[in-house]
DNA sequence: TGCATATTTCGAGAACTATCGAATTATGTG
DNA sequence: CACATAATTCGATAGTTCTCGAAATATGCA
């Protein structure tokens, strides 16, 4: 992952609607939620949601898959992965003992 | 780390100068640099950068100590830690399967 | 084909963010 | 104290982002 990737799923998540849209969709891999539901879920007009939804995908975050008339969303927990990998190689920053910990933690899941 | 801490962290992040100059200064862990070096170093005017820094600093990504007439900032990789945790928590969503990948990569460091 | 449902695109207004010159504050030194 | 240096705050302008009503597009079904 580049660094203009990483600024642009920064910019992603930064907006509350958008941070909440992704981790529901993370809580539902893999099967996804259609747009209309996640309107529901969020209480956002579909076409405000819309909206951020095209900038998750647009950042690589979500997926999107037509099922008839319904679009299925996922998240891309590759992407969020990558995404952490590139903070954690500024972390470490070469030294393996700022990282340590950090590994250790993310071992509790 | 709450959500409201993270979406300001991303905040944060999502700026190409601030982001660069986070990683400057993680890569200048543990000593830090002044902000007239930090202005110099990524090109950009002393006072812009200073409005930055302050959007970084009220994220708690950096912290600032004033030595005599400078005034060195450093990153703060718990903040940093924490952030990785909060994705890496929504990453799992309770089933190790998902996260176990990126704990191998993050190990790489 | 006609109609209902699901979703996106368009467009305009409001709100927020970035930038930088000028002024200000804080500190060290002669 | 006067002066130089380091950094921040102020204020205006330009640019970007958010929001949502209305219109458009896509699909399924009778």
């Amino acid at each position: 992952m580049q660094s203009l990737d990483a600024l642009t799923a920064f910019g992603a998540l930064s907006q509350e609607t958008r941070l909440d849209t992704f981790r529901l969709l993370v809580r539902h891999e893999p099967e996804g939620l259609p747009a209309g539901e996640l309107a529901r879920e969020l209480e956002v007009p579909a076409n405000t949601l819309s909206t951020h939804l095209g900038i998750l995908a647009r950042a690589g975050l979500v997926t999107s898959e037509r099922r008839g008339r319904i679009i299925q969303y996922r998240a891309d927990i590759a992407r969020l992965r990558e995404l952490m990998v590139f903070l954690a190689r500024d972390c470490c920053g070469g030294r393996s003992e700022l990282c340590e910990p950090l590994v250790a933690e993310l071992a509790c899941c």
